[in-house]
DNA sequence: CACGATACCGAACATGATGTTCGGTAAGTT
DNA sequence: AACTTACCGAACATCATGTTCGGTATCGTG
């Protein structure tokens, strides 16, 4: 007994007016009705798929993440047979999706709800890393938090990207991407930065420059 | 005329039932009534100095703004002239701040409002670095993605530090925080990225890899 | 000190979103 | 064709938000 369609049609009729959207409206500034609206599904309907709002926008992220998730098996099943296929690069593959579809552009414009949105993609691709990522290596970088600042780097970023410099190429934003999260700063931006806060202190004292309660 | 003590009372009794609620509650799980009831302050008082709970944090936040552009500048007028004294290690004194204070530790560890909120401190950071760092300097990297990246380098270790790790020395985490965004990602991590995700492709085809449309 | 200004209180109200319930109808499944 | 299940939509309870207003207390100033 495979999956009744109603449901299939009415879950992925809500996923999509809910990218839709999202597309020209800050995130929380959708209201449930509006979906419902959009969907044409009734209010009742709604609330027997999904609890809330937030509900909706995580499992409609769960299904990118499939996405992703499919997409990575393939590539390494690939090179693991040593087949010549073409390399999948995947933060520029993710670059180019975000250029190609004016959708999320807009989406990562806004204002607050662009906050939880932000995160609830945050922690899709943190997920994807998280079970792609096997060894335990450190190396003085525990685990979890280089997968974090691989997620806050790329986002920061997407971000910064869709939300200004629209100008700039998928290519070449990526290539920002690679640069920060490999090489780190800059040089000369680390000495401007040094330059106005202060050098690390001589590892002995460390008081008397605490901030004071807020 | 100075100002009213009356606004001054208020206004700060808003300030610190906020945060005094921000400890332990999420931030949006937070009313304006029970502001209200923290701060005993009476319901059209608080819309006649806010417009609303975001804009009581924003400019409850402010007021840390100030408080790091001052201890900025009191460090440049010390150094610029010439006196010897203890170098201020901003990132280093965050650390210790919000380590001392458990205030910050909590609320920063919640669910939803987590994402608000860090944004609107993200922000005042990003403030302070912005008028901080003066040069135009470039090297490939735009000046307003340096001070993007280095906020969202901060806010991920200061995130992942007070939500898990508590276990960590402030100085420990201030040396990831500078490990990361100095010398970038550690070479066995990078290694280990690119083996799930593929390496940069070759330059040319940028086709026949693109993820489909959510 | 006394007066005028103004900030605060609190109750009452309008508005709008959320989430639930339920009987009837339509669409799916076997 | 029969049965099961999802959908609809209206009605309802609940709750937070933001506004209004008359009365009271506190403030700055002459």
């Amino acid at each position: 007994m495979a999956i009744d369609r109603r449901v299939a049609r009415t879950r992925t009729a809500l996923y999509d007016a809910l990218v839709r959207l999202i597309r020209d409206r800050d995130y929380d500034a959708i209201s449930v009705e509006d979906i419902l609206r959009e969907a044409n599904v009734g209010r009742s309907t709604f609330y027997a798929h999904f609890t809330s709002k937030d509900d909706l926008l995580k499992n409609s992220l769960e299904r990118l993440k499939t996405l992703l998730v499919a997409t990575r098996d393939q590539h390494r099943l690939a090179t693991q047979e040593g087949a010549q296929t073409e390399a999948w690069d995947a933060s520029r593959a993710l670059f180019e999706h975000v250029h190609e579809y004016t959708d999320i552009q807009l989406a990562l414009a806004g204002g607050r709800g662009d906050a939880v949105l932000g995160e609830a993609l945050s922690e899709v691709l943190a997920d994807v890393l998280r079970d792609s990522l096997p060894a335990q290596t450190v190396e003085g970088v525990p685990r979890e938090l280089a997968i974090r600042h691989i997620v806050a780097t790329f986002y920061t970023i997407l971000h910064w990207w869709v939300r200004g410099r629209r100008d700039i190429a998928p290519v070449e934003a990526d290539r920002l991407f690679k640069t920060l999260l490999v090489d780190g700063l800059p040089p000369a931006w680390r000495d401007a930065f040094v330059a106005s806060f202060g050098e690390p202190a001589n590892d002995s004292a460390a008081d008397g420059n605490r901030t004071t309660r807020n």
